[in-house]
DNA sequence: TCATAAATCAAACGTTTGTTTTAATAGGAA
DNA sequence: TTCCTATTAAAACAAACGTTTGATTTATGA
């Protein structure tokens, strides 16, 4: 039997099907059944099922938050090193590469991906909530550094763009491995490094964009 | 009693409702509450309850899909007709200002606007099939008008940018009205026009920037 | 070895779910 | 009126839901 951690197999069933079914559309017993545990293990060690679903961001979450924080503050100080200004795509690709290279970070965090991608447009809003308490300081973090990068750009401006390229990024997210139909002349799918270079020159143009 | 069509009372209901709460976090019965109609009304007007979802999205996506497929149409038959190339601002806007306008259509178009703007990212599969089977025509129509605008950029990039720009506008439609606290400096909310401005401004960059 | 805690288990809790059935009510045409 | 169809209504369906209980097993440390 593998039965070394039941905590971590509940915590790998619940990311896959959260991802895959959605929240509201997964049962505490398909995820007990997935982790081969019982019904009651989710409550004994959880609590309850959005307790689960808290855990299954926490996991994840809280490594690459520090990670994305830790680039972040790298381009400030490197800016503030040498008495200027940090370069918007810099900014952006503190918080973007590490987010979509993450999805290589073993089993299940492809699933994650997807699942953090859905997490900021969840209409129900205890686990928006849940999710957002955990991004939102960073969100705050990528603005401020932004302004940094160009201030000449209003508030307004610089929050809304901030907004489509967070819609970018986690459309994008989505988009991992959970591939429709293709056009003709789209032959393969790009890995997280080409993607990355693609969503960089795009959202660099658009942040940088003269104001109408 | 304002019981002159229930069938409209009930789309009415199940659009806010799906909008509000999600598809899977609705019940029939909170549905048919709103709507003041009977728990059967479901049933008997439209089969179930995912038939129910469907109808919700024909009523406001097919008059939507028409007038965005109008525009883009237009834009292509202004360029040819002057022997050039569309512009690729055009060719976005077509797209664009039809679907945040939509917002101001009436009460309801609102939350139909959230409703959709998260259909794209949802995870059941026969719910976005459902959403997709209708959208699906009119993305690969702005994708070839796209490729018309743009004929340097490759099928890839092109490809990729579009969902881009998608995952940048359905971001902004699951925002509307919908608002969680602003940083300082940002005072008020745009509307639908200086909304479709700034979106417009950044994704056209992004869609012109240079391959890098 | 024994006692204590941690973990797992089967089973049932009461509710809520989407759906269905059957009867009652309305409204217009003959 | 009378008949027929369209619509509404109340009630119940079986199934699935998250949660909880209490007993049992497993592991740990004295």
């Amino acid at each position: 039997m593998s039965q070394p951690d039941t905590r971590q197999r509940l915590l790998d069933a619940a990311e896959r099907l959260f991802a895959a079914e959605g929240f509201h559309n997964t049962s505490v017993r398909a995820v007990t059944s997935e982790a081969q545990a019982n019904l009651a293990a989710v409550k004994y060690h959880f609590g309850s099922k959005e307790a689960l679903l808290e855990a299954v961001f926490e996991r994840r979450l809280v490594p690459l938050n520090q990670l994305r924080r830790e680039r972040l503050e790298a381009v400030r100080a490197a800016a503030r090193q040498h008495g200027g200004r940090p370069v918007t795509t810099d900014v952006l690709r503190a918080f973007i590469e590490p987010t979509l290279a993450f999805r290589d970070h073993g089993p299940g965090a492809e699933a994650f991906v997807r699942l953090v991608g859905r997490a900021i447009a969840e209409p129900d809003d205890t686990i928006r909530k849940i999710f957002m308490q955990l991004v939102n300081p960073l969100f705050i973090l990528l603005y401020d550094t932004l302004g940094e990068a160009l201030p000449e750009l209003s508030a307004t401006e610089r929050f809304w763009r901030l907004h489509f390229a967070i819609g970018s990024l986690s459309h994008a997210m989505c988009l991992a491995g959970h591939f429709q139909i293709l056009p003709t002349g789209v032959t393969s799918l790009p890995d997280a490094t080409a993607l990355t270079a693609m969503m960089l020159n795009f959202l660099t143009a658009g942040m940088e964009a003269p104001c109408a």
